[in-house]
DNA sequence: TCTGTTTTTAAAATCATTCTAAACTGTTGA
DNA sequence: TCAACAGTTTAGAATGATTTTAAAAACAGA
C-alpha cells in the first residue's frame, strides 16, 4: 500500500494502469471503492456515499463509471436480483452468499467451494466463468 | 401423463395440488409453460405465445402468474442478467449454462455438476439454494 | 341464482438504468 | 502558455421491465 501522504496517488495508479483518464470523479470514486477493502456496492449506495464524501458526481457518472470499470477489470458485476446490479471489487476467483431479506452479499474464497466435473460447454462456447450463488435466508429448516 | 382427450386436465390437476384457483387464464398459461417439456420463458415471451395461440391475456396477469407460480414452486426464477427474469419449469436441482450473447438459457442436470465443500452459511442463516450459472460466449481462447 | 371473494385488466406508476445533447475538462502540441 | 480537440460529465428526458391501482369480470359456495 502506498499512500505516502498523497491522497489519491493508489487511485491514480489504479486508472493509469486501467488506461482511464484519471478525471476528478474517477478518481473519487476509485478512492472510495478501492481503499476500503473488498466491497460490494449498487450506483444508488455509492451515490450515497459520495454524497456524504461531498463530492458532486451525477448518478449518470456513477453508472458510467461502474460499467468502465468493470469492462477494464477492476470491478465485476454480480447479479443476484432482478432489477437491481451489485459491482463486486473482488476480481479474484470467488463466489458468493446471497442474504435474501437483506441484500447483503458476502464473498465465498474461491478455494473454500470445491467445484468437481464441469460439464462440457455447448459446441462452439468458450465457458467466460462460473458464478456460484448461495441463497441464504432466516427461515428455520 | 394423463391427458385423456380432455386438453386442460393436466393444467387443471397442476392446479388444484398448488392450490390456484383453476382460472381460463391460469389454465392457458399453465399448459403453455408446462405440457412441452423443460423451458426457460420471460414474462414477454410467455405474451407472445399466448397471443400466438389466441388466447386473451394482459401482461399484468401473466407477471402475476409467473410470480404466484414461483411462489407455490411450479417454476423458479433464474436471475442472469440485470433488468430481465427467465422463468424455469424444471423446479427439479440443477444448473444453467448462459449464453451471453444470445441470452440462451440451457439446463446441467444437477449430477453433472459436483459440488464438493460447501462452506458453512452465516450464522443464523439457512441454506435455501445453491444457483450455479456457467457463463459461455463465443470468443476464441 | 345470489353473494362475497378472487382474479383480471387497462392504464398509470415505479424503479433502475441508459441515452441525449450541451457544457466542461484534460491533454497535446505549437 | 494557450488554443483546440477529443474524451468526460451532466441534467433531464427516455427506456424497459415490472408493479400498482381501482374498477370490471369471473369463480365458488350456498
Amino acid at each position: 500500500m502506498d499512500s505516502s501522504g498523497r491522497p489519491y496517488s493508489k487511485a491514480f495508479e489504479i486508472l493509469r494502469k486501467a488506461g482511464l483518464r484519471p478525471t476528478r470523479q474517477r478518481l473519487g470514486l476509485a478512492r472510495l471503492l478501492f481503499e476500503n477493502g473488498d466491497r460490494h456496492v449498487t450506483a444508488e449506495q455509492l451515490q450515497a456515499e459520495s454524497a456524504a464524501a461531498s463530492m458532486r458526481v451525477s448518478l449518470a457518472t456513477i453508472y458510467n463509471t461502474l460499467n468502465q470499470f468493470s469492462q477494464v477489470g477492476l470491478l465485476r458485476e454480480v447479479v443476484v436480483e432482478p432489477g437491481r446490479s451489485y459491482f463486486d471489487t473482488n476480481t479474484s476467483d470467488h463466489h458468493h452468499f446471497f442474504h435474501e431479506e437483506t441484500g447483503l452479499l458476502q464473498d465465498i474464497a474461491g478455494d473454500a467451494i470445491s467445484v468437481g466435473a464441469i460439464p462440457q460447454p455447448p459446441a462452439g462456447t468458450t465457458v467466460e466463468r462460473i458464478d456460484i450463488i448461495v441463497r441464504v435466508n432466516n427461515k428455520v429448516k
